[in-house]
DNA sequence: TCTGGGGTCCTAGGACCC
DNA sequence: TCTGGGGTCCTAGGACCC
């Protein structure tokens, strides 16, 4: 890719009066199939879906091109080849779309402190504190879009707009590659044809009431009375849409929080039958999530499981344990805990996650434990937990984790039905290490 | 249309305490 | 002993977003 050539094929600008309108938002175009093209230009131009190649998978991203023939992210990848055969399949690449965006974002942050990331590839930037550095909103905008291509080969769209949800709405009209100014004097001829369900918070859910009651567009979503839209949506939804529908919107651009809750799941090629095969699909998932958790030196009071059937009903179960953890083992033995205690009778388990939350720093969370006499046993678990954590990194490629999850079944099945259901609440439980012993305070 | 994976927020009910 | 309200924590499920 030549650096300092044109962008590309843009949507084109609609600059207007950008007075008093610092909020920006940035997104990325199909940006995983961007990302995938880049790295392998032969695919330019061609229809592109990023996702789960092999049997339950779904569209993660779709190339402009792919999009032509109705392909939308989301939709399950046999339907979108129906609907598109001739289209290029590419399995994600999380690490190169973690890195692109860290890349984006860092620019980001060289025209404003105030960017608050909405995902990988959006953020939100308040602008109001750059403009005697670096111009006028829309100025900004191109420069950012501008650097965005000349360093990433990427292009993203820009909406500039007073408020948030309208520099979202602004961004999303004009991809690709576009920019779009909406003034303070547009803001109604912008918001109120629009459909309903183009506001952000209107999924079918939310559309369905709203459609009963004739509402179409966000012009009849504004006139009509609160009290109406209570009845419909709930009191907190009502709210927010009818604001919305006003053009008031005083959230502010704000950086990132905390993560609240940490999860990961799966879905299995094929349904697992067997307690074995979940406790497995636990061990991995509480083992993930365990790295996460000591990875940003943070430990949970809260661990959940959830477990999808083969006819898509879905459960979750949430136990809160006495004190905060990030010990691989006692996130595993908590989740087995849960599950066996759904008592199922020959399920077919179709999906299996594990999530931590109320979330808290680490620190506080070693101190509670000593406090109470009973941190001998977490520190060790957490100890080798530091070990695999460190060779996993040392050695990316190699199989570094529990040896359950490197033997076949049977094996499992053994260790599994060996590990003692109350270990999760005496957070003792270390299945992991041989050398420790099970010594509780007598 | 046989339906991913990572999150956030809201609602509603129950337990428990004052 | 009965009744009520408010606050907080916990749990389950659902809607929504990308």
């Amino acid at each position: 890719m030549g650096r300092s050539a044109d962008l590309p094929r843009s949507a084109g600008e609609r600059d207007g009066d950008d007075t008093g309108c610092n909020v920006l938002h940035a997104d990325m175009d199909a940006f995983f199939a961007s990302v995938e093209i880049r790295a392998r230009p032969e695919l330019r131009g061609l229809p592109v879906l990023v996702g789960g190649a092999e049997g339950r998978g779904v569209v993660a991203a779709a190339s402009y091109e792919a999009r032509r023939y109705g392909v939308r992210s989301a939709m399950s990848m046999g339907q979108a080849l129906r609907m598109c055969p001739k289209a290029v399949v590419i399995s994600p690449s999380r690490g190169a779309y973690t890195e692109a965006s860290a890349a984006i974002m860092k620019i980001f942050a060289d025209f404003t402190p105030v960017v608050e990331p909405l995902s990988l590839d959006e953020a939100f930037l308040d602008v109001s504190g750059a403009l005697g550095l670096f111009g006028r909103p829309a100025d900004i905008a191109r420069q950012i879009r501008r650097r965005i291509f000349d360093e990433q080969q990427l292009t993203c769209s820009v909406g500039i707009a007073p408020i948030k949800s309208v520099a979202k709405l602004a961004s999303g009209s004009c991809k690709p590659n576009g920019l779009r100014v909406v003034s303070r004097d547009g803001l109604f001829d912008f918001l109120h044809p629009l459909p309903v369900t183009a506001l952000w918070g209107v999924g079918r859910a939310t559309a369905e009431p709203l459609r009963r009651l004739g509402i179409r567009t966000v012009a009849e979503l504004a006139q009509t009375p609160l009290d109406t839209l209570r009845r419909a949506v709930g009191s907190a939804t009502a709210s927010h849409l009818h604001n919305l529908a006003n053009g008031r919107d005083d959230r502010v651009v704000s950086p990132r929080n905390p993560e609240k809750s940490i999860s990961t799941d799966r879905t299995l090629l094929h349904d697992l039958l067997t307690e074995a095969d979940v406790a497995r699909e636990l061990l991995r998932g509480a083992g993930e999530v365990s790295e996460r958790l000591r990875h940003l030196g943070r430990t949970a009071r809260t661990v959940g499981i959830k477990i999808r059937f083969a006819d898509f009903t879905t459960l979750t179960r949430v136990r809160t344990l006495a004190e905060p953890t990030d010990s691989s083992s006692v996130v595993y033995a908590a989740s087995l805990e849960l599950y066996r205690a759904l008592d199922l009778d020959r399920p077919r388990v179709r999906l299996v996650g594990v999530k931590v939350e109320n979330l808290r720093p680490a620190g506080a969370a070693t101190q509670l434990a000593l406090d109470w006499g009973s941190g001998q046993d977490d520190n060790r678990n957490t100890a080798a937990d530091r070990v695999v954590d460190a060779l996993a990194a040392r050695f990316p490629d190699a199989a570094v984790g529990p040896a359950t999850l490197l033997r076949t079944t049977s094996h499992v099945d053994h260790a599994v039905r060996n590990m003692p259901a109350e270990s999760a609440r005496s957070q003792v439980g270390d299945n992991k290490s041989p050398r420790t012993t099970r010594n509780r305070r007598s």
